[in-house]
DNA sequence: ACCTGAACACCGTTCAAGT
DNA sequence: ACCTGAACACCGTTCAAGT
């Protein structure tokens, strides 16, 4: 149980060749099927049939495999250079991001709390500010990349953070504390009850996979890409 | 090492009183001081010259001793209620918000990635709901909750994240590998280098905490604002 | 009620040794 | 070059037993 399961002999080669690639992946769907914390350097390693120290030589360590799982998933989002107008294409970057996130929850969480260092990462970054700079905004150049890159990168981890530990009876659990909130003490939000119940950050108790706040989204998106136009001196709308 | 240092007799008191408050204070004063992530259980009781059990006996488990520590940082935040504008007061929230993250990094992090499933992290939600409720947004209420929220926390969070492992010399590697980015592959954040160096997200080397996004973050929450306040019907401007 | 002491089932990482 | 087997220094949590 502590290893591979035919234990094979010392220095035999294992029989399904690891490769950096091979871990890679199979660290991507064991974070993904089984949640990322319980995703361990000793689990992936029983699950490649090896022992842990064999992983160390291929990757690194965990962090710098967690890095590689990042990149895996960072790549998977492709931008829509076919999209002309600006205000367009950064919307639909925008879907595709959040998109990509909800296909990978688990792994989205992860890409947004470590550090992307890989220079891939800034594939996005560079196709926005190519985006951003002919705009004409001056000095505000550098805040519009801000508020684009952490309210969207922001907003959609937040949509994602409670999958964490949303067992069954939990859910229940949560919502009748939501449904019984003292209304002297939250008299709006038991007011405005209706209007938000499952539907606004907070007030949720079912996962973001189940009822998404998409509509949300896409208000943000308006909000921000519509205000930055309102700033652009005069060249298109 | 593994315990009390005078190691205590068994059943005999502690000579400091454990109580919930106590531990919930080291525990914040521990994570702030030393990283959520060397924080553990077993230091943590170390610390109180107390065996780990005692913990769970007080506090329940770890994650519901976090879930403690966070609200202890919740709390903090303060509610602008002598600001009537119902947009300079959003403008203060979102300042005592990300203040408040800063002088507490390590305890923000956890804050934001844990659900806040306490009843006082409704505070702030609900003063918000109270503020824009009157507005008269019909469907957009849930909308522009949810991007005030998602934006300011996501953005905050995103700040804080590379705290994480930025040790003395990975900062000058870091800095020398964002400024030999490849032209050819970087035409954009190349070309923008020095409106953006160490000034925007994922194009940083240092921590937040030495050259803080304040403008940006000023941007965001006017872009917002300004952004809802177009839609308000014709109340106040 | 409150705490000890030990145990259980895990971790990430290192390293000499094998082939 | 690539992998084993064992070891080191940790974890969170439980539980009978003590007072």
């Amino acid at each position: 149980m502590s290893a591979a399961s035919p234990s094979r002999k010392r220095g035999v080669k294992a029989e399904v060749p690891i490769t950096r690639e091979a871990i890679v992946a199979m660290a991507f769907r064991l974070i993904e099927d089984r949640g990322l914390t319980s995703f361990s350097m000793r689990s992936l390693a029983t699950e490649l049939g090896v022992f842990p120290a064999t992983l160390y030589w291929h990757v690194g360590d965990r962090s710098q495999l967690l890095g590689l799982v990042e990149y895996e998933w960072i790549r998977r989002v492709e931008l829509p250079d076919e999209i002309s107008d600006w205000r367009e294409w950064m919307m639909e970057v925008g879907r595709r991001y959040r998109s990509n996130a909800f296909a990978h929850p688990e792994v989205a969480r992860l890409a947004t709390m470590e550090r992307a260092r890989n220079s891939e990462s800034l594939r996005i970054p560079d196709a926005l500010l190519g985006k951003l700079a002919p705009l004409g905004l001056n000095d505000d150049l550098v805040h519009a990349f801000n508020a684009l890159m952490g309210s969207v990168r922001g907003f959609v981890f937040l949509e994602l953070a409670p999958r964490a530990d949303s067992s069954p009876q939990e859910k229940a659990a949560m919502e009748a504390e939501l449904r019984s909130l003292d209304p002297d003490e939250f008299p709006n939000l038991t007011a405005n009850f209706d209007q938000l119940a499952d539907r606004a950050l907070s007030v949720r108790w079912n996962d973001s996979a189940d009822r998404p706040l998409d509509d949300s989204f896409e208000y943000l998106l308006r909000l921000l890409i519509d205000g930055i136009a309102a700033q652009v001196p005069r060249k298109r709308k």
